[in-house]
DNA sequence: CGAAAGGTTGAGTGCTGTCAACGTCCGTGG
DNA sequence: CCACGGACGTTGACAGCACTCAACCTTTCG
């Protein structure tokens, strides 16, 4: 069994509100899994039986209409916490956008043991209130905004949630692969994938970003950048 | 000094899992105030000073771009949470819809109260976990459904939780008045106004609702709206 | 090599936004 | 009481941005 003390999210993970004793015993009750990229960990809809940490890997959440219209509503990296706890429905699929390492925990144990440490429930209400900012951000961005400043800004996010992921420290990455395709971009820019497609062409065009390949993008000119993004 | 043993949303809002004691002590560290129709008490970008339990009222939650453009990204009723603890800014301005009594905290006072009230945070985390299921499933609407979608969508959202929160129980409420005009629905929606009067003309048109003035609506035909909302 | 997945580009359409005029409601003050 | 003004809402004409449909290109992998 691995232990939680040689984690690499051990420090930023919701687990960093337990002490070395406390963290056995919630190490008792999880359990390490790899998941493929494409596979799908929890569906839309299902009762939420799962919770996990995100120990390696980057993995998106999202719900669909009736006639099969997809959104994705978050793109999840190391350290973040998925599943829905104190809830019988998840409302959202968790699917793997890479190869992924989870530290998965049954919900039911999960709960009741977050009911016995406070600061865990501590550290997790501060990163949905995070998260809930950042969906509400990204809600101005569905409603509001152009598909030009719709790509803009989510590359310039992206750039900047890769360069925290990273060890890298203040290096603002300019150069980075994105994690998702253009269908799983355009998912969630609420665009199509011939939108995104051309948008990318009209910033390379414009001398903004290059793309040395089709995951990689440099970011050449950031100020024109955060221009586009229409943020200033 | 209002009593907190009397108040109307004692058994729904956070405070329900506190003992009558407990809420004393939280008691004096607030205080119940009213905020008039159109008044702001939070602003967008500012530091994140006050937090509140609404009383009474309907307000909402919103984030512009740099030009203007404006997103309404929660609409609160009473019984909810407002303000963003644990957390140095907020995100978006928090506007009565409706004449509001709040019952307001500094945000250090709470931060500092909820801390050692973990049946208060474990609150606080489910209603924000609901709060960010909701607002995931308003993205699908902003990235994903056409302006007939939305509008329905949104009218039978608008009636169920009008429903939940009046008094009358298991009424499905088919007649209720909007706390919004049409420019905010269309800010909610991501929608212009001038779409938003269109698509209510053409449900009422089509027999689907009525709309006897300009803030009431009927749903006539429910299993209608339910199609137009896209659900089947 | 061939097939499939992913990505780009082009032509044309349509939904929703923009601009503008007009209608309705309501409070205020003469 | 009525006239007026402003906020709110509706409707119409038109335009444009993003979607649809389609062809083709590139990369990857068996």
């Amino acid at each position: 069994m691995s232990s939680c003390q040689t984690c690499v999210v051990r420090n930023r993970a919701i687990c960093s509100a337990l002490s070395d004793a406390e963290l056995d015993a919630l190490n008792r009750m999880g359990r390490r899994i790899a998941i493929g990229r494409g596979e799908t960990l929890i569906w839309e809809g299902d009762e939420s039986a799962l919770v996990a940490n995100v120990i390696e890997g980057v993995l998106k959440l999202s719900t669909s209409t009736a006639d099969g219209r997809e959104q994705i509503v978050g793109v999840v990296y190391p350290s973040d916490f998925i599943g829905r706890p104190f809830g019988d429905t998840t409302q959202h699929s968790v699917t793997a956008l890479s190869d992924a390492q989870l530290c998965l925990f049954t919900r039911p144990s999960f709960d009741s043991f977050a009911r016995e440490y406070p600061q865990l429930q501590h550290k997790l209400l501060e990163r949905t209130l995070t998260e809930l900012d950042r969906a509400r951000g990204w809600m101005l961005l569905l409603g509001r905004k152009s598909a030009s400043e719709r790509v803009a800004t989510f590359l310039l996010d992206m750039a900047r949630r890769l360069a925290e992921t990273s060890c890298s420290g203040a290096d603002l990455h300019e150069r980075f692969d994105l994690p998702l395709t253009r269908q799983q971009m355009a998912d969630l820019l609420g665009l199509t994938i011939e939108t995104v497609s051309r948008q990318l062409t009209r910033l390379r065009q414009a001398g903004i970003i290059d793309l040395p390949d089709r995951r990689a993008v440099v970011i050449l000119d950031r100020a024109a950048m955060e221009a586009e993004a229409g943020n200033g």
